[in-house]
DNA sequence: GCGTATTGCTACAATAACTGTAGCAAAGGA
DNA sequence: TCCTTTGCTACAGTTATTGTAGCAATACGC
């Protein structure tokens, strides 16, 4: 599978409307599960991906190389994943989501 | 494929955290999508593919089903998908992403 | 320096999800 | 009756994701 740039290969991406470029990066599976996890802080590889229930490390690290590229998360030259300035903003506007799901299944 | 239950077949929803559920069940393809097009006004079936830029119909009745089941989407007697009450919160919940895809490609 | 453990990351075959095209039955006009 | 649209499905082909294993590099204690 070819590695590939967020803003390039990103459905919706080509119609000028960059909402539909970010629903559907967004709408690839662990996405948003990654953004959630990083949200306090940063995690080493190995820790997020027990944090994503085990999920297959060659997914996440598509999806880190991905969200990455978009700007939403780092490696820490220490090691380990972290939310950039950019994507501690993004994981804000749907943080509310948790309050929801509560009441949703609550 | 089988047709599945949102909430019996969710990755997470068995971790007793409703917020891991809907993190899944938001990150399945053109989930997000379907949610944001039909913010406004209802739409049929077909107008709703259009303006998910000619998607798979099998992937959007599938969807579409699932987002029933969870009590977001809902068939109006005369025909047309709409947003139930619960539907229109949750889409409320990420309508700043909007801004903020804005900024982060406009 | 030597083993040991961790880091980020990759290979690869198996499986599940998604696509694209075609078309169905039912309901509603003209 | 014929034509159109509705929601919805079949099915084969293609991608995406999973699960297991393991790599090179870095850092530890000894």
């Amino acid at each position: 599978m070819a590695k590939q740039a967020a803003s390039g290969s990103v459905r919706g991406s080509r119609t000028g409307r960059p909402i539909m470029a970010l629903l559907d990066l967004l709408g690839r599976r662990w996405s948003l599960r990654i953004l959630w996890e990083l949200r306090g802080e940063p995690l080493t590889s190995r820790a997020l991906r027990t944090a994503c229930d085990e999920a297959s490390p060659t997914v996440l690290q598509l999806r880190l190389t991905e969200l990455r590229e978009a700007g939403f998360v780092e490696l820490g030259e220490g090691g380990g994943y972290g939310l950039t300035l950019l994507g501690r903003e993004l994981c804000e506007t749907f943080m509310p989501l948790h309050r929801f799901a509560e009441r949703w299944q609550g």
